[in-house]
RNA sequence: AGGCACGUAGCUCAGGGGGAGAGCGCUACCCUGACACGGUAGAAGUCCGCGGUUCAAAUCCGCGCGUGCCUACCA
C-alpha cells in the first residue's frame, strides 16, 4: 500500500541514483535501433541552473526519454562550456579578493587557477542538472577545453585560415575597457540613453568664421583627423579655407567631401575620428587619413590626448565640453537620445577602438547555411524564427574571434621575430617556415568561447577523428535551444557542420521560449525576481516542476511563471499518486490479455479514450508541442480516469457476485494505468518509476518499457459506441447532479429518478447501465419509461431529448423549481434564436456546405425539443401550484 | 528607423472561419469505502478598437491603440 501522499524527495534522489548505476541514460555507438541525438546547449561552467536551464533541459529530457521509449538508440551528450571571459572574471575576482592579480601571478600560473577552480566548483550545474532528472549520457560528458575540443578547435582553425577564411588586421572592433579585450558585434547589447548632441565650432584655418559639427562624444575630438561634408551640399560647397584647425589640439585637420555624411543630421559637417567610430574608420580608409587612438584600452585618454592624458573617458568629455565652453567654441548641447553598447558580461560601455584582431570570413559560411534552412534540411521550429535566421544571416558580418583575456584557446599562430612571418600551424614549429629563424612567440589572444561552440555537435563526438560516434550520431536530430542563442550558437553551428562534416548539425531546431516572472518580467538578479528551481524542486518536487514548464511551453510565447502554478502540478501528481494507490488496492498481478468478452461500458469507454489520448499525445511530442502533449494527458488521468473511470469501475471492482467482470475490470485498471505511467514518463520521471515498481506486472525500470500504442483492443464501432453510451450515462448523471446542486438536496440524500425514453434501445441501454447511473448519482432507483406519468413533485431536467425526472416528494420547492427551468431555458432561448437566424437567412442555406446546414438543422431540432419539454413542465407546475 | 510577437473569464494562458475553453482564484454544499494536494455543482468574457473579405469572423486581411522583444553605423 503506498502512502497517503506523494512525497518526492528520497524517491528521486533513489531512482536518479538507480538509472546512472544500472546505465540506463547510456547510448550504444552502434546499433540496429533507429538513432535519435541532442547536443545539450551547454551551460557555462561558472553557472548555476536557472529558469532558462530549467526549461531547456526538461524539454531536451522529455524528448528523449520519449524516444527511448519508443525504442531508439537515445544520445543526449552532455558538457559545459568554458565561457573565456565569464570564468576569467570570477577568478580574477577571487584573486583581488586575495590580494593577488593575474598580471602578478602571470599566465601559466593563472590558467593553472582557473582549472583548479574548475575542478572545485566547475561542476555545481551538473549535479543541478540531474536533480532536474535530465537523463544525459553523462560518461560522455565534455567541456570546451578539453584535450579532443581543442585539437578540434585548432584543427578549424588552421583550416579556415589556409582556406583564406580567417585573417587578421587593424580594424576597429568594439572593445570592453573594463575586461579588456574585443568583443564581437553580438557581444554589445544596445540601450537607449539620454545624452547630448553637442555642436561644437571648428574655425577655418585661414580667415574668419568655421564649421560647426555636431558630436555624441565630444572626448572623441582629441583623435578628429578630418570634417566631413556632402559633396553636394550647397551650405559648404563653396569654404573660404580647406582646412580646420582643431581646437584643444591645435591642429590643422582637413576638410573633406564624403557622401557618407547626412545632410539633413545636425549641421550636415561631421567630425571624423578614425580610430575610434568604425563609419569614420571607413571614411578615413577611403581619404587615406591617419587615425590617431586617444583613448586607451584601459578607458583612460592616451598619450595622444595632448593635456587630457589619463583622464578617465567620462570625466575627459566633461573636461572637453568645459574647455569649449570656456573658448567660446560650444555653440548648442541639446538633449539626443541614441544607443549606446555595453559589454554582455560586465555591462561597461563599449568603447568602438582600434587593434590588430582576428576575424572569420563569414559569408562563404553563411551561404550554405542559409541554403540548408531553405531547402529543409534543417527545420527551424517554430517557423517563425526561420525569418530572424534569415535576416541575420544576409547581413551577417565578420565575426572578430580574437579575445585579450588568457583563459581560452591559444590562438595556434606564430611570428618569427626575425622575418615577421606569420605561421599557423596545429603545433608550436620548430623553426620559422620563411627564414629558419627558431625564435618563434605564439601569439597571446585567445579565441572567443563561441568558437569552440560552433563545433560542439560534432567535436563532442571525436571528431576530427571519424569515429563510429559520429558515424550514428550525427547529424543530431534536434536542438532545444531559446532564441537569445540564435545567432550567437546555432548559426554558427550550421555554418561550422556544414563545413567541416559536409552535412547540417542538426535536422530540427526547436526553438522554445524565455521563462519570465510572473508580472512578464526577464529574470534577473538585480531586480531580485528570479525564482530559484532548485528551491521549486526542493518545496514542490521535481515531477511537478517539470509538468508545469511543459504544460506551459507553448510555441512562440513566453513563459511567465509563478510558485502558484507549481503547486497546481504538484496536486495533479499527487493525484495520479491516489490513483495508483486505489489501483493497487486492487490488484495482485499483473495481466497480458484483457477479456474482452466481460467488458462493461466504463471499461470499453476507457479503453477508447486511452488509445486517443495516446495519439493526442504522441502527435503532440512529435511535433515538439510539449502543453498540448502534456495537457492532453493531465486531462486524460484526471478528468476521465479518475473521474468518471475509477468511479464508474467500482460496482465492478466490488462485486463478487460477477467474477468475470470483475477480474475483466482488474484487467483494464491494470492495463490502463500501466500506460498511463509510461505516457506521463517522459514528463513526470520519478513518481512514474515510483509507482511502476509497485504496480504488479512489472518488470525492471521504467525506462525500459514500450511507449503505448493505441491498442484496438475492441473494434472501432465498439469503441465508437462505448463512447456514445457512456458520454449519455455522464449526461444524465450530470444532470440529476445539477439538480441536486441547485436544489440544495443533501450529497447523502438517496434520490429516485424516472426517465421518459420513447426509443426501446435507448430504455434497453439505459437499463443496462442503471448499476452505473444509480452509484455514480447516489439514487435509489431509476426507472425507464416509454411514457409514464408525470410526477408533479419531481425536478426536471432534459437529457438528449429525454425528460428526466427526480423525484423529490415533499420536499420540493415550486417557485425555485420554476425559477431553474426559467433559467434554463433562457440560455436555451438564446441558443435557439442564433440556430433560427440562420435558417431563416437564404444565402446560408444557398453557399454554406450541405453538412454544415445538416448540422445545424440537427441542433435547431435537438434545442427545440428540448424547449418544447421545459415549457411543459413549467406549465405543468404552474397548474399544479395552482389547484 | 525597420522587423517579429502578443492583446480571449479576476489572474495565467490554450484554441483558431460554423454552438466561447482550461488551470488557478471565487461561491455553495460535502471528511461518499484512492485522494480535503480531494469531490459535486455554480457564477463570471462587447475574444483591444474600427473598417473589410465571407452565407458565416474571436479566428483571415487592412488600419489604429497598447504591451513586449529583436535587429540597425545617422555622428
Amino acid at each position: 500500500m503506498l502512502d497517503k501522499g506523494y512525497e518526492p524527495h528520497s524517491v528521486e534522489q533513489k531512482w536518479y541514483e538507480y538509472w546512472e548505476k544500472e546505465g540506463l541514460f547510456a547510448a550504444v555507438e552502434a546499433d540496429d535501433r533507429p538513432a535519435f541525438s541532442i547536443v545539450i546547449p551547454p551551460p557555462n561552467v561558472t553557472g548555476v541552473l536557472h529558469m532558462g536551464h530549467a526549461l531547456n533541459n526538461t524539454l531536451q529530457d522529455i524528448l528523449c526519454r520519449y524516444r527511448r521509449l519508443k525504442g531508439d538508440n537515445v544520445l543526449w551528450m552532455p558538457g559545459t562550456d568554458h565561457a573565456g571571459i565569464a570564468t576569467q572574471n570570477v577568478v580574477e575576482r577571487q584573486l583581488t579578493a586575495q590580494g593577488q592579480d593575474r598580471h602578478k601571478l602571470g599566465r601559466e600560473k593563472f590558467i593553472e587557477a582557473v582549472w583548479q577552480w574548475r575542478t572545485e566548483s566547475g561542476s555545481a550545474i551538473i549535479n543541478q542538472l540531474k536533480r532536474l532528472g535530465a537523463s544525459c549520457d553523462w560518461p560522455r560528458e565534455r567541456f570546451t577545453m578539453d584535450e579532443g575540443l581543442s585539437r578540434a578547435v585548432r584543427t578549424v582553425f588552421v583550416r579556415l585560415y589556409e582556406e583564406g577564411l580567417i585573417y587578421r588586421g587593424l580594424y576597429i572592433t568594439n572593445w570592453c575597457p573594463r575586461c579588456r579585450t574585443a568583443l564581437s558585434d553580438l557581444e554589445v547589447e544596445h540601450e537607449e540613453l539620454d545624452g547630448h548632441l553637442y555642436h561644437i565650432r571648428y574655425p577655418f584655418s585661414q580667415g574668419k568664421g568655421g564649421l560647426v559639427v555636431a558630436t555624441t562624444r565630444p572626448e572623441t575630438m582629441l583623435g578628429d583627423t578630418a570634417v566631413a561634408t556632402h559633396p553636394e551640399d550647397p551650405r559648404y560647397r563653396q569654404l573660404p579655407a580647406e582646412s580646420v584647425r582643431l581646437p584643444l589640439m591645435d591642429r590643422d585637420i582637413p576638410i573633406i567631401r564624403d557622401d557618407y555624411v547626412d545632410r539633413a543630421f545636425g549641421t550636415g559637417a561631421l567630425k571624423v575620428t578614425p580610430a575610434h567610430d568604425p563609419n569614420d574608420f571607413e571614411i578615413g580608409r577611403r581619404h587615406n587619413l591617419p587615425s590617431i587612438k586617444v583613448i586607451d584600452d584601459d578607458g583612460r585618454m592616451g598619450a595622444d590626448a595632448g593635456r587630457f592624458q589619463g583622464m578617465d573617458r567620462f570625466a575627459c568629455r566633461d573636461a572637453v565640453v568645459a574647455a569649449l565652453r570656456e573658448q567660446g567654441l560650444l555653440v548648442r548641447m541639446d538633449p539626443h537620445k541614441h544607443g549606446v553598447g555595453h559589454c554582455y558580461r560586465c555591462k561597461s560601455v563599449v568603447e568602438p577602438n582600434l587593434s590588430q584582431q582576428w576575424f572569420v570570413k563569414v559569408k562563404p559560411l553563411a551561404e550554405p547555411a542559409i541554403a540548408a534552412v531553405q531547402s529543409g534540411r534543417t527545420r527551424i521550429v517554430p517557423e517563425s524564427w526561420a525569418k530572424t535566421y534569415y535576416d541575420w544571416m544576409f547581413n551577417i558580418k565578420d565575426w572578430c574571434i580574437s579575445r585579450q583575456i588568457w583563459w581560452g584557446h591559444q590562438i595556434p599562430a606564430w611570428t618569427c621575430q626575425s622575418c615577421s612571418e606569420l605561421i599557423v600551424a596545429m603545433q608550436a614549429p620548430a623553426q620559422c617556415t620563411q627564414c629558419g629563424g627558431s625564435d618563434l612567440v605564439q601569439e597571446t589572444d585567445v579565441l572567443d568561447t563561441w568558437f569552440s561552440s560552433a563545433l560542439w555537435p560534432f567535436s563532442t563526438m571525436g571528431w576530427p577523428d571519424r569515429t563510429p560516434l559520429l558515424k550514428t550520431f550525427y547529424p543530431t536530430a534536434v536542438l532545444v535551444t531559446g532564441f537569445d542563442i540564435l545567432f550567437f550558437w546555432v548559426a554558427r553551428m550550421m555554418m561550422m557542420g556544414i563545413h567541416f562534416m559536409g552535412e547540417v548539425p542538426f535536422k530540427d531546431v526547436y526553438v522554445h521560449a524565455l521563462v519570465r516572472d510572473e508580472e512578464g518580467k526577464k529574470m534577473s538578479k538585480s531586480k531580485g525576481n528570479v525564482i530559484d528551481p532548485l528551491n521549486v524542486i526542493e518545496v514542490y518536487g521535481t515531477d511537478a516542476f517539470r509538468y508545469t514548464l511543459a504544460a506551459f511551453a507553448a510555441q512562440g510565447r513566453d513563459i511567465k511563471l509563478s510558485e502558484k502554478r507549481v503547486e497546481g502540478y504538484r496536486h495533479f501528481i499527487n493525484k495520479l499518486w491516489n490513483a495508483a494507490r486505489f489501483a493497487l488496492m486492487h490488484l495482485d498481478n499483473g495481466y497480458d490479455r484483457i477479456d474482452t468478452a466481460h467488458l462493461t461500458l466504463p471499461d470499453r469507454w476507457i479503453l477508447a479514450r486511452l488509445a486517443h489520448t495516446i495519439r493526442q499525445v504522441t502527435a503532440a511530442l512529435d511535433e515538439y508541442r510539449f502543453n498540448e502533449a502534456a495537457g492532453a494527458a493531465y486531462q486524460f488521468v484526471w478528468h476521465e480516469f479518475c473521474d468518471w473511470y475509477v468511479e464508474a469501475a467500482k460496482p465492478a471492482l466490488y462485486d463478487e457476485n460477477h467474477p468475470q467482470e470483475r477480474e475483466a475490470a482488474r484487467q483494464v485498471l491494470w492495463t490502463v494505468l500501466r500506460d498511463i505511467l509510461v505516457l506521463l514518463h517522459p514528463f513526470a520521471p520519478f513518481v512514474t518509476e515510483e509507482i511502476w515498481e509497485k504496480l504488479p506486472g512489472t518488470q525492471g525500470s521504467i525506462m525500459r518499457a514500450t511507449f503505448p500504442e493505441p491498442q484496438n483492443t475492441l473494434d472501432a464501432p465498439a469503441f465508437a459506441e462505448a463512447e456514445s453510451e457512456m458520454t449519455l450515462v455522464m449526461e444524465i448523471v450530470t444532470a440529476i447532479r445539477t439538480i441536486r446542486g441547485e436544489m440544495n438536496i443533501s450529497p447523502a440524500a438517496k434520490l429516485s429518478v424516472t426517465i421518459q425514453a420513447p426509443d426501446a434501445a435507448v430504455r434497453a441501454a439505459i437499463d443496462a447501465h442503471q448499476a452505473i447511473i444509480v452509484n455514480l448519482a447516489r439514487l435509489d432507483g431509476l426507472k425507464t419509461d416509454e411514457h409514464g406519468e408525470r410526477s408533479p413533485t419531481a425536478a426536471t431536467a432534459i437529457v438528449a431529448g429525454m425528460s428526466l425526472q427526480v423525484e423529490l416528494k415533499g420536499v420540493i420547492d415550486f417557485a425555485q423549481e420554476v425559477q431553474r427551468l426559467e433559467k434554463e431555458l433562457g440560455k436555451l432561448n438564446k441558443d435557439l434564436n442564433a440556430i433560427n437566424n440562420k435558417l431563416h437567412n437564404d444565402s446560408f442555406l444557398a453557399k454554406a456546405p450541405p453538412e454544415v446546414v445538416a448540422e445545424v438543422r440537427g441542433k435547431q431540432a435537438v434545442l427545440s425539443e428540448k424547449q418544447g419539454k421545459l415549457n411543459v413542465t413549467v406549465e405543468r407546475i404552474r397548474a399544479f401550484v395552482g389547484h
